[in-house]
DNA sequence: ATTAAAATATGATAATTGTCATGTTTTAAT
DNA sequence: ATTAAAACATGACAATTATCATATTTTAAT
């Protein structure tokens, strides 16, 4: 197996404030596993006992409302990680993780990630800021979710999917979301959602084809009220 | 002026996690300041250069959004912690903060917090912990705004509020709060929120005089679809 | 105590969004 | 290649929520 210490996603995470010998420890024990599309990686309300470190591919983390919709809170990618809020809480998930494509994932035990945490004050901070920003974003998304139209989330949903996850070489928008997702972001209907993207593409501001969607009018999309 | 280290509401956050030593320290370099009700402690955007500590009070912490109208994201009060985020982060804070009624508040420098991050990770540990109940608190928040109505959305707030403010003897609510202010926290017009309250006062479900709010029927609120 | 301003209340109406029905297209399994 | 299921699309209508107008009550300043 591949060794932490040579594996380049550990730069895009807390991990990466972890000293050669720590990193050592965790590739000795951590576990890789491989994801299909649409497989759950973990449920809401499982206990996790350990860290996903995600090598490859995108998923969603959903939580389910009491009128039975799920709710999509974050979209997280390659070079992130999962489960750090239940491991510092010491609590079960409070989100379902569902990849979106297939997916590559390390899975780090908790007792070792525990263990840095207390010893490696640089680790410790590390996710502190992390958890941090996190924290900024939901914040921004709570305001969003509230005084926002649907119109306007789902435009901002488009910007922020662009922003965060690139594109393809042809344009599209490199993660492929169902309609329904769409809905699940901004929360909404699945019709609605339907509707307005229906509206963008007769406005010009994207185009789709079936799940590849192009924004072809940045500027006019995020101009929308 | 008195000393951190005797201070009770210490005992309710991140600082209880100080040792006497860094208590002492900080005990030397805080400031007191009073605030009066509806005044401003700080500005979304502004740079914070420290943490404040609650002695006593409540105040609610909003977001402009595009639209021009306030979110209240969280309510804070007494024993709780101000400004985490952005020391943390080392940015402008994203939130405003208002007093809701006379508060008292001191304040710690940044440089000496952020010395005893990197120095006693108990403390860093403990802080990581509130933040990731905070996300998780969000994410809960998220949810409800996404996929619930504006009555469902007032009756939680309301339920919230009873829960995590208390009430007076005689049964009030015990933090005060304008038809504006709960429009604010639940996402919608003033006029929304006054008519379903006036329509929950109809039911049986609260009493109001006013600001002075009391639950009647815990069960029913809870039941409210 | 008086008075202006702010907050609360309610009606009328418009705009937004949800729900149900139904048809079409795409996807995936055999 | 065929076919069943899922996803997408759109119309019709209902429900929810916002906006505007206006009145009343409460609050705070003089």
């Amino acid at each position: 197996m591949s060794k932490c210490e040579q594996c380049i996603i550990r730069q895009f995470n807390s991990l990466k404030a972890l000293t050669k010998d720590e990193l050592l420890r965790i590739s000795a024990c951590k576990t890789s596993r491989i994801i299909k599309k649409g497989e759950v990686i973990f449920e809401e309300g499982e206990s996790l006992n350990g860290l996903f470190c995600i090598k490859d591919g995108v998923c969603k983390l959903t939580k389910l409302s009491a009128n039975g919709k799920d709710q999509i809170i974050k979209l997280v990618e390659k070079g992130q990680i999962l489960g750090q809020r239940s491991l510092i809480s010491d609590e079960r998930t409070n989100l379902r993780a569902t990849a979106l494509n297939d997916m590559e994932l390390c899975f780090i035990p908790k007792a070792e990630i525990i263990d840095d945490l207390k010893k490696n004050n640089n680790f410790t901070m590390d996710m502190l800021k992390e958890m941090a920003d996190d924290l900024r974003e939901a914040d921004d998304f709570i305001v969003n979710m509230a005084q926002k139209s649907v119109r306007q989330r789902l435009a901002e949903a488009l910007l922020n999917i662009n922003e965060n996850f690139g594109t393809n070489p042809d344009g599209t928008l490199s993660v492929l979301l169902s309609r329904e997702d769409f809905a699940s972001i901004v929360g909404t209907a699945t019709e609605s959602a339907i509707r307005v993207l229906s509206q963008f593409k007769k406005e010009g501001l994207i185009s789709a084809l079936g799940k590849h969607i192009k924004i072809e009018d940045l500027e006019g999309l995020k101009r929308v009220e």
